[in-house]
RNA sequence: GCCGGGGUGGCGGAAUUGGUAGACGCGGUGGACUUAAAAUCCACUGUCCGCUUAGGACGUGCCGGUUCGAGUCCGGCCCUCGGCACCA
């Protein structure tokens, strides 16, 4: 090749290789702020945010840094309006990606966690992208997680004082807030009094004063924003953890590593996520405001949006109580309250159904009502074959807590032996258990209503319950029962079935005939709160967030358990111990203990002296979405060692303009950070109510994936094509081809540093974009890269070369 | 089952408010340059009818509607991708 041909190409290499080193001499992208030398403050500012990457061995694949060429080409631009650009990259360090990693190549997860992010910076920096790295952030670095395990004490020392109406800086009213449990106590000190379930909690009812302090202790639990829980977790012995319910799949079964979970009382730190259901529910249409006053809505794609109102789940109805009947004696022997989301219907109860887990039929609990012999007129099927009642009840409850998450279509139930009054009719009808009822939501208990119900109807065939129908539809039933709205009837019947006057007559103090749903609704819940038996009521999906894990790779809590049975702030930084055997105990066996690896650290590090008392330290750490949740506002300021990062740089920068990342955070990620940026609010460390002002999702990339005869993924780079058939280019077997998402275990992905060495980074940042539309995946190809090629040295000839000549 | 996104050439995809459907790119065909190849450049490339030309018909998942005019608006369906799933 000629020298003068040579020069007359676009030499892709040379201009990439000096403008990288360029900009990295000149640190060409350092963002300024506030009290940073040089900083203009007349600049309007732009924060754009990628989601940034855990740092996983296989390092990225040319599907991973769309969002981050999009982000970069918008950060140019902005850059050149004149804007004071926030650009920064991090990595997302600690939790189990990287720790599985590091037990299946046998590195200890820190040596691992360096060498992977080192890899994948020099990945980003080939990719031109105008990131800040003097700002960069590893959430596993002690620097910090130790402003992490801060944030967690500030939630270990807050309530959420729900009661409380307040005023934001801009004047906007908002309901309930998180402060400092401080004032709780002293609250408490001044004479208020414990409620109803602190007293359950203490066992006790005396003075404040008069209470040991871990007694005090136990009561204040209650109350904080991270506080510990005995509830029913998701038991991954797989893993040797438990997981969040966003972490387990439909299945059953681990997000990561998709191994079987099982449900398992156990005491774990908790999150109080359900105090902001409704402020994390309505901010997500509110118009809010800034520190500056500048209003902002969040400008999120409507489908996220959607999930995020899915998850918490909210739903108007009311709590109605039922009395519960002794089965000998008939007498009121005590409450079941349920909650229904159309009390309209409750002239068409006809039974009632409550978890297994419920108290009613829990032997070891006080409020067990189950007798010890059938009643007489039990009909066959609902024994459930059993002899002796008691026995027949707690085998099935056995045999439904055995039974995975996974749902069975088939509706099962058994006569728990003892009945309620419906309050609005004074019918006795029979309390079943019934595995499609769940102890978590509600109160653990319904009243069916078979003829609106399609639950109810299938569970009321099957066990020859009555079917009243007290709603009739415009549209027609749907095979036997009726969902929808209509009008009220039957409530309570005008005449009885023989044609006699009602036993009531017309003074039912319930009686909603002839309403439309909506008033009905409403005239019933005035009744029930007339009569006492029951109030309008709002439930919640949303479950508090399950934060504490039994691995290694992970924050460390800033806690330790005192001698007298409490939790102690300890001050951060929690060092993670270097632990030469990380490795977490998992089994098969769902009843396998629960042991945090964090025990074989040793006395020296798990006790610890406070206040001259020997604690010991909490031996659990924290999930892997404690470092996202906050990493954003570390960006501002990162190497503050004095606070988290400084209110004025953080009023300046915040909130973030624009974060771009994957859909696959619509629920997780995106909600916990939501949690406790409004936590850090109501705690005046943050000046914005949201953190993240417009959310983009961007589209996956997808690629042919090649498998051979026994389905083992062939690496794209091992197949050529034959005659238009795939094959194994060593061995030339004939492969099998599918299409979907990019990733390592599918072997579908190249190392961007390969196609870029081959075309150049311009050209696979111009293809990427140029694929379609940022928000819609799309498939790669390596023909369609070359047009792009192609482009760019034709504007090399025309506009550079030309000039030279 | 419920909620949401999406169906346009051989392929990726364009078409701002209802106004020439298929921009741009890939692939394909033919040609130029070259000893040859690569690279590059030029032309053509929705389908069908028409020998060629001239021209014509059809065409945005399916059926119907509104309109002078529909990929775009309305009603009903089909397919596909994603989320949720006994939530009372």
């Amino acid at each position: 090749m000629s020298t003068k041909t040579k020069k007359s190409q676009y030499n892709f290499q040379a201009i990439e290789t000096k403008w990288r080193s360029h900009w990295e001499q000149e640190n060409t992208y350092q963002t300024l702020g506030p009290g940073n030398p040089g900083f203009d403050d007349n600049k309007p500012k732009c924060y754009i945010l990628d989601m940034f990457p855990y740092p996983s061995g296989a390092g990225l694949h040319i599907g991973h840094p769309k969002g981050y060429i999009a982000s970069d080409i918008y950060s140019r631009y902005k850059r050149m309006q004149g804007f004071n650009v926030l650009h920064p990259m991090g990595f997302d360090s600690f939790g189990l990606p990287a720790e599985q990693y590091a037990i299946e190549h046998n590195i200890h997860p820190a040596t691992v966690t360096e060498q992977n992010i080192d890899a994948m910076r020099s990945q980003l920096q080939f990719l031109g992208l105008s990131f800040d790295w003097t700002r960069e952030v590893v959430t596993s670095q002690t620097s910090y997680y130790g402003w992490t395990q801060w944030i967690f004490a500030q939630l270990f020392d807050s309530y959420f004082d729900t009661g409380e109406v307040w005023e934001d800086g801009n004047g906007r009213q908002i309901k309930g807030r998180a402060k400092p449990i401080a004032d709780l106590e002293a609250q408490f000190a001044a004479g208020r009094a414990l409620s109803a379930t602190d007293r359950q909690v203490l066992g006790t009812d005396t003075a404040w004063s008069a209470l040991t302090t871990a007694q005090q202790q136990a009561v204040l639990n209650n109350y904080r924003l991270a506080y510990q829980q005995e509830a029913v977790v998701n038991w991954c012995p797989g893993l040797g953890t438990v997981l969040a319910n966003e972490e387990v799949t439909n299945e059953g079964r681990s997000e990561r590593g998709d191994f079987p979970v099982y449900r398992k009382p156990l005491r774990q730190w908790t999150m109080r996520i359900t105090a902001y259901a409704e402020r994390l529910l309505e901010d997500l249409d509110f118009e809010l405001e800034d520190r500056n006053g500048a209003p902002f809505r969040l400008d999120w794609p409507e489908p996220i949006k959607r999930m995020q109102r899915n998850w918490i789940g909210r739903s108007e109805g009311a709590e109605v109580s039922f009395d519960v009947l002794d089965p000998q004696s008939d007498a009121v022997a005590g409450q079941l309250p349920v909650f229904t989301t159309r009390p309209d219907t409750l002239f068409g109860a006809t039974f009632m159904a409550i978890a297994p887990q419920h108290p009613l039929v829990d032997p070891a609990g006080e409020a067990y009502l189950v007798p010890n012999a059938w009643p007489e007129e039990t009909p066959e099927p609902w024994k459930g074959g059993g002899d002796s009642i008691r026995e027949a009840v707690a085998q099935y409850v056995a045999q439904v807590a055995v039974s995975t998450a996974d749902e069975t279509k088939e509706k099962t139930g058994i006569f728990s032996g003892i009945y309620a009054r419906n309050p609005v009719n004074e019918q006795k009808i029979p309390i079943f258990v019934a595995d499609y009822v769940s102890m978590d939501y509600g109160a653990g208990a319904i009243m069916a209503v078979p003829a609106h119900d399609e639950r109810d109807f299938a569970f009321a065939t099957a066990y020859n319950l009555d079917i009243i129908k007290v709603v009739t539809g415009e549209e027609g039933r749907v095979e036997g029962w009726y969902a929808g709205e209509g009008t009220a009837i039957n409530s309570p019947p005008v005449l009885k079935a023989d044609g006699s006057p009602p036993r009531r007559g017309g003074d039912n103090p319930y009686t909603i005939n002839g309403l439309a749903t909506v008033e009905a609704k409403a005239q019933i819940i005035n009744a029930l709160v007339a009569q006492g038996r029951g109030q309008a009521e709002v439930n919640y999906k949303l479950r508090d967030w399950t934060f504490a894990r039994q691995r290694y790779w992970g924050e460390p809590f800033p806690l330790a358990t005192h001698p007298d049975g409490y939790s102690v702030a300890v001050e951060p930084p929690v060092v993670l111990p270097d632990l030469e055997d990380f490795r977490p105990e998992t089994s098969d066996d769902p009843t396998q203990p629960v042991s945090p690896p964090l025990h074989r650290a040793g006395t020296e590090w798990t006790t610890v002296e406070i206040d001259g008392v020997a604690c010991q330290r909490e031996l659990n750490v924290m999930p892997q979405w404690a470092g996202s949740c906050w990493y954003y506002l570390r960006f501002i300021d990162p190497h503050n060692e004095e606070v988290f990062c400084d209110p004025a740089k953080e009023g300046y920068f915040m909130p973030v303009d624009l974060y771009i990342g994957g859909a696959e955070h619509a629920v997780l990620h995106l909600l916990y950070a939501r949690f406790w940026h409004k936590a850090l609010y109501d705690l005046g460390h943050v000046s914005t109510p949201e953190p993240f002002k417009k959310l983009f999702n961007q589209g996956m990339m997808t690629a042919d994936a090649f498998q051979d005869e026994r389905g083992v993924y062939i690496d794209i780079r091992e197949v050529e094509f034959r005659d238009g058939e795939p094959v194994e280019k060593g061995t030339g077997k004939v492969l099998r081809r599918s299409f979907g998402k990019m990733g390592k275990r599918y072997k579908n992905g190249l190392p961007p540093e390969e196609v870029g060495e081959e075309f150049g980074v311009d050209t696979l940042r111009l293809y990427e974009m140029y694929m379609g539309p940022l928000e819609a995946s799309a498939p790669w190809s390596m023909e369609g890269i070359r047009g792009m090629q192609r482009f760019l040295q034709r504007v090399w000839r025309n506009f550079v070369d030309s000039d030279r000549r």
